[in-house]
DNA sequence: GTACGAACCGGACGAGATGTCCACTTAAGG
DNA sequence: CCTTAAGTGGACATCTCGTCCGGTTCGTAC
């Protein structure tokens, strides 16, 4: 991955042998990212070239491949400061999403805040997979490592395998077809928090802990009587 | 959706203002096929461009596109023989995969099929898929079909919102990706015969599994009170 | 066996996208 | 100012796509 994840903001972070950004250049990226924004909103995010960008920014060909090599780039640095501040919530955000909450719970509260955010930016989510580089990319790596870390918490079957297969309904195609059937994001969101309370749970019977024995609680406890 | 779909045998389905189609033509098909499977196996299936497969098959650029409009067509053309077999065994089949058996045993069966359909045929799968106009292709519709009818059978949640949730991991992208990492076709398959069982689970001597909100739907109740 | 029309073939062609290259411009520091 | 190097923009060569059409071959009727 390079380290060049700093495109969106531009003035901060100067490192060591970055000497600085100079002014024009600064506002040519700011322009960019501006432009793409808009023609990734107007239309298929797909069908977004980067000679349209080039043109709708005002700058030339040579410019726009100084700093992306192609329109999955450019969405994707577009998308970067959300996926952090997401990020961020699972790692040091309230319990239902951070920790301290059960793994179905967190699991499913996961879930229901990338809906959110599949749904607030697909365009960008679809323009930035322009070729299934998915799984290359480092969000998915952090969403990965997330989701397992839940399913080991929780002993729910081989995690390596499971992993990958919890991940997939959120692959930004399967939520844009959903939507265009008609669903709603609350309906995906509740069925995505069924699959995370059905696979995240103890096998009746099993001898194994209530996983999180603290963990399920909330629900069983308010349900129950 | 076009109904050439007859384009891989060639010679049944004379329809009725088919006249029937020329031995040279039919030769030439036969041809397309052969190498563009080969092209497909011997390299990453996206790359495969149409004139290398006009070259490869020994054809014309006229030619090739007479038939098939782009590589996934022709990806296509070669899978639906296998996609047809499969469709057959999940209507008429013996009970694991075949009517019969509980819906949670016949989704896990599902699953087990198509990885072993995935991993035999990936590089066609991948081919065919080329832009994920996967939720258009007529194969599609009918998995989706039959996972919600599994779902309604085991009145499990919202089956608009689920189907699509429970075919998700099967996206070649996503088989893919867990082979590349090492996974072997039986722990994707054990991984999905969880998830089936997990969200198929019986909810005893529940009449019915809250659909809402929050998928507790038959969770609380399947605990036992 | 021959002749004819329809189906078929294959390569040329124009449009459009990609990624690179390089002569020119301009910001930033002395 | 004046120097330096980062930054700029558009031309270029390449590739792929999809279509078009003159020429060829098959299948059939005679």
């Amino acid at each position: 991955m390079k380290r060049r994840t700093d495109l969106f903001t531009g003035q901060p972070l100067d490192e060591h042998p970055r000497p600085r950004e100079r002014a024009d250049a600064a506002q040519n990226r700011a322009r960019i990212l501006t432009a793409a924004g808009k023609l990734f909103a107007a239309r298929d995010p797909r069908e977004v070239t980067m000679d349209d960008v080039a043109k709708a920014a005002g700058v030339g060909r040579g410019t726009l491949y100084r700093r992306y090599p192609d329109t999955a780039s450019i969405a994707q640095a577009l998308l970067d400061e959300h996926e952090r501040a997401l990020q961020a919530r699972l790692l040091r955000g309230e319990p239902p999403l951070g920790p301290g909450a059960s793994p179905a719970e967190r699991l499913a509260a996961f879930y229901a805040s990338m809906v959110e955010l599949l749904d607030a930016h697909i365009d960008l989510v679809l323009g930035a997979e322009a070729g299934s580089l998915r799984y290359a990319t480092g969000a998915y790596g952090f969403w990965r490592a997330h989701v397992r870390s839940l399913l080991v918490e929780a002993e729910a079957g081989d995690p390596d395998a499971l992993t990958d297969v919890m991940l997939a309904p959120l692959a930004p195609e399967v939520y844009a077809e959903q939507r265009r059937r008609g669903l709603t994001p609350q309906q995906v969101s509740a069925a995505l928090s069924g699959l995370a309370h059905g696979v995240l749970r103890p096998p009746p019977g099993s001898r194994r802990a209530a996983p999180g024995g603290r963990g399920r609680g909330g629900r069983d406890v308010g349900k129950r009587e």
